[in-house]
DNA sequence: TCGAATGAAAG
DNA sequence: CTTTCATTCGA
């Protein structure tokens, strides 16, 4: 999806930027991700380009279509498109953590609630602290669960690579960082390497391009709604980007849906555009659609079948065909009047659901073909006409179908929530995909107050869709107890949509001249604008109407055509709280407007039904990384959780082949997957979560000895880490703020509690015990540290390096003496606690002369291996450090020795 | 956007 | 051996 989306955007651009320049920084503006896209789809892009041409010349919305099929289809292109999709969602896919990570997810927030002042920085720092200090057995514990996932990671993902490296790099231009991220992730489903083995993953994709072939029992809707979420993300970002730059004269062009907008710039473009503009659409429609089945699922779930759920799910799938190219199947028809039956068909699923919840069962059961050629002239029309009828037409036809796929699937009991859940899952979607946008949005915060003017347009159609979704309902209950949905609605359209369905079959006659007529009023003057945003705001207008239950596209498109700019500006103020949470988000998120926040909520909103319960932590890991990748890319790539993306990729992968299987074996992934992640995250959950105390204690207990070898070890590299890598600025800091921790550490009694999670509190304890006992003779684990990780430490700081392994053949005790030379600081603070230890016991004395000795005697290895520079720092920090902190030397001989030989260290440096 | 940690993987 | 990147989020 996201591939042809790109590629859409990418013509859409390409003309653009011929045209305009516009439409290039739009790209530009747009997430990094489109960019890659746009990078590799380029020359292919010019190819297609000309094809649309010719074709679209030649002929209108069905060649156009077909033409968009055969792009999608085409394979080489639509393959690499899909690859690339596949490579995104690939890329996508995060490498499992490993033990340590594990540790430290489940371990940050005790350290923080601990250190509240703490940074994760220095969170981190204490936990790789801990980390070192845990118990062997409760590292197993970690490092078995980290192989868990790895395991289940990579059989979902064959052949998954870890550092992609070398493929990468093709990416093009913008982002790299990005594009690194997604290349890296690859996960090849089956292997294919390079850019085809991406395309290769895309094989879900080419299913959808062969979506004509989608069996329903297939079922591949939920890989398909999976793919129509992640390019609807991407549809939206891109449109947004293109919004942005269009929008940057109305608020309205954000406030348009991704499918108004590409009707826009397909009109624009010219008929090329079309295609693009019918994805957009689809997966506006699966949004809602899957919004609607959330509603409706609260409804009854109760009977619908496999068949229901498959039928749904076949829908989907055929949504995504028709957006490819669908109208292969069913061209002609009356696509407007279906469109608008659609919409009015959500309402009454959403209301009357409960009533006709056996009726939609029947109709969807038996008219599911019926709904779906519907849909498919939905979507035809749609494309011509403006995205938010088909949009609705597709939800509600969806909903229908998803509802009782919903219902049907006790394991997507998520589904089957009432609809008030599935309102709240929007919320909850829209405030998810809000973060993710809202760091874009922040980008654009100025835009964000002409979208807002057009989030509240979406109102107005609300409200106008509602009441003729009442009667729309109506006819769809009926038309569904008849089971001629796509009679009925043909029939109904035209009443209801009059207006719209002379503009919409007037477009879907000539898709292309609608929207060309749109682009052209656009271009001409922001009031046309607002008409057209006020379609293209129709879908966000479904979208919160979905949220809020009202329904209306066609209302909304009606009205909203006429009074969208009015109605931009009352809107605010009437929206529903729902509606004003989404405008909120809108707002938010910037330009994307209210429109395409609130598709995106509903996108999420679906994918979170989809997903559900298994899906929901992926999903979390995706908004993360969303968020975090908002920088890289952008809120597309979230699909990322290892675990989707196993799916996706074991979807893949297991079907193998392309597209058709997939739709089952996505199911069945997707419920492996949630399985899985449910499974993960018991595990994780069940995995033994140390109080920070125990850790303490265990420091403290392995006192000095463990403190010196473990902490101050890690310390010293630590600080040593800090000067060399960057920062010799903050080289006292660190060493104070360590010290600080070490203090506290210190300072924390040995009361160690675990704070045991759940399960296994107790074993922990026990472990945290061993480890404690352990961690006295952690001398000898000094050397171990520098496998590994340490080695890295090592190969940063060199002086860490040659003080640890000053340590390394020092007694344990050379740890703190190693740390002394490495940095003052600690070995001042050292020596005050060494002092204090001393004072306790003469073992303090032992280690510290031995420390001493073996120190002396590296001390010149240790020279040898500085550099000048980081001796003189090391020397200069000493120096500091003595003159804050001379007098705290109370000691014996020992401790002179230490200072004598850090003195030692400065001379030789000097 | 970076960074702090560790570890796995790949070149 | 070195480089990437996985999680986490405050600067």
């Amino acid at each position: 999806m996201r591939g042809q989306f790109l590629y859409i955007s990418q013509v859409t651009v390409m003309k653009g930027s011929s045209r305009n320049k516009d439409h290039s920084t739009e790209e530009e503006g747009t997430g990094k991700r489109p960019k890659r896209k746009c990078l590799q789809w380029h020359p292919l892009l010019a190819k297609k380009l000309l094809d649309f041409s010719e074709e679209e010349e030649e002929e209108e919305e069905e060649e156009d279509i077909d033409k968009v099929q055969l792009l999608g289809a085409d394979g080489l292109e639509q393959d690499a498109d899909e690859t690339e999709d596949d490579e995104s969602s690939e890329q996508r896919a995060r490498r499992p953590m490993n033990a340590f990570l594990l540790f430290c997810k489940r371990h940050r927030s005790l350290v923080r609630q601990e250190h509240p002042r703490l940074d994760n920085r220095g969170a981190t720092k204490i936990l790789a602290d801990w980390w070192a200090v845990l118990d062997p057995k409760e590292k197993q514990k970690y490092t078995d669960m980290a192989k868990e996932y790895k395991d289940a990671f990579m059989k979902a993902n064959p052949g998954y690579r870890w550092c992609p490296t070398t493929n990468k790099p093709v990416k093009t231009q913008t982002s790299t960082v990005t594009n690194r991220k997604k290349l890296w992730a690859f996960s090849s489903d089956s292997a294919k390497d390079l850019p085809s083995p991406r395309k290769v993953a895309k094989s879900e994709e080419m299913p959808q391009l062969n979506f004509g072939m989608a069996d329903p029992t297939q079922m591949g809707g939920l890989s398909m709604l999976l793919l129509a979420g992640e390019h609807a993300l991407t549809a939206q970002e891109v449109s947004s980007s293109t919004c942005q730059s269009d929008a940057t004269n109305s608020t309205e062009a954000c406030q348009k849906s991704s499918l108004f907008q590409f009707a826009e710039i397909s009109s624009s473009t010219s008929q090329p555009d079309v295609p693009v503009a019918v994805k957009p659409t689809e997966e506006s429609a699966l949004f809602q659609f899957a919004e609607i089945s959330s509603s409706t699922s609260h409804s009854g779930p109760s009977d619908l079948t496999k068949q229901c759920g498959t039928s749904a799910l076949f829908q989907l799938a055929e949504m995504c065909l028709a957006s490819e190219g669908v109208k292969v199947k069913e061209p002609g028809k009356i696509k407007v009047e279906a469109s608008e039956d659609v919409a009015r068909e959500i309402p009454e699923e959403m209301e009357a659901e409960e009533l006709e919840k056996t009726t939609i069962k029947d109709s969807c059961k038996g008219k599911v073909e019926q709904s779906e050629t519907g849909k498919i002239q939905d979507r035809d029309e749609t494309k011509t006409e403006k995205p938010e009828t088909a949009k609705c037409s597709h939800f509600t036809s969806l909903a229908m179908e998803s509802s009782h796929f919903e219902r049907n699937d006790s394991s997507k009991d998520h589904v089957c929530r009432s609809p008030e859940l599935s309102m709240a899952d929007m919320n909850i979607l829209g405030l998810n995909k809000p973060e993710k946008i809202k760091k874009k949005k922040k980008k654009n915060k100025l835009d964000r107050h002409s979208n807002e003017k057009s989030t509240p347009k979406k109102p107005c159609k609300k409200r106008q869709s509602s009441e003729s979704d009442i009667e729309s309902v109506m006819y769809t209950i009926e038309a569904v107890a008849k089971g001629d949905w796509g009679a009925e609605r043909l029939a109904e359209i035209p009443r209801k949509k009059a207006r719209p369905a002379s503009n919409v079959k007037g477009s879907l006659l000539d898709t292309k001249s609608p929207k060309k007529k749109v682009k052209s009023k656009e271009k001409k003057t922001s009031k046309e604008k607002p008409t057209e945003t006020t379609k293209e705001s129709k879908p966000p207008d479904f979208l919160s109407i979905t949220a809020s239950k009202e329904v209306p596209c066609e209302a909304s498109d009606n009205i909203k055509v006429e009074p969208l700019t009015p109605t931009e500006e009352v809107v605010p103020q009437s929206l529903p709280g729902q509606v004003k949470t989404e405008d909120n988000d809108c707002v938010k998120k910037i330009e994307t407007c209210g429109s395409r926040k609130s598709e995106r909520s509903c996108k999420g909103a679906l994918y979170k039904t989809l997903v559900s319960e298994g899906m929901l932590t992926s999903l979390r890991a995706n908004v993360d990384r969303g968020k975090r990748s908002s920088g890289k890319g952008n809120s597309s790539d979230h699909e990322g959780c290892w675990n989707e993306e196993n799916w996706a990729f074991s979807q893949s992968g297991t079907s193998g082949n392309k597209k058709l299987k997939r739709p089952k074996p996505k199911e069945d992934f997707v419920l492996g997957l949630a399985k899985l992640e449910e499974e993960f995250e018991k595990k994780f959950n069940s995995l033994p979560q140390y109080s920070p105390v125990t850790f303490d204690r265990k420091s403290s207990s392995v006192p000095r000895k463990k403190r010196k070898v473990g902490s101050s070890s890690s310390e010293q590299p630590k600080s040593n880490k800090g000067s060399f890598q960057s920062q010799k600025k903050n080289l006292f800091h660190k060493i104070v703020s360590k010290y600080k921790h070490k203090k506290e550490k210190l300072n924390v009694p040995d009361t160690a509690i675990l704070s045991e999670d759940k399960n296994s509190s107790e074993p922990a304890w026990k472990n945290k015990i061993s480890i404690s006992a352990l961690n006295t003779p952690e001398p000898a684990m000094m050397h171990e540290p520098l496998v590994g990780s340490q080695k890295r430490k090592a190969r940063k700081t060199k002086i860490t390096h040659l003080v640890r392994t000053a340590d390394g053949r020092v007694s344990p005790a050379g740890g703190t003496l190693e740390e002394k030379p490495k940095e003052l600081p600690q070995s001042t603070l050292q020596k005050t606690s060494s002092a204090e230890t001393d004072c306790n016991s003469e073992c303090s004395r032992n280690a510290e002369s031995e420390e001493t000795h073996s120190i002396t005697p590296d001390m010149p290895a240790v020279s040898a291996f500085f550099s000048l520079a980081a001796l003189a720092e090391v020397a200069a920090m000493e120096n500091v450090h003595r003159s804050q902190r001379a007098t705290p030397l109370p000691h014996d001989g020992q401790p002179n020795e230490m200072s004598q030989a850090p003195v030692l260290i400065s001379c030789a440096d000097q």
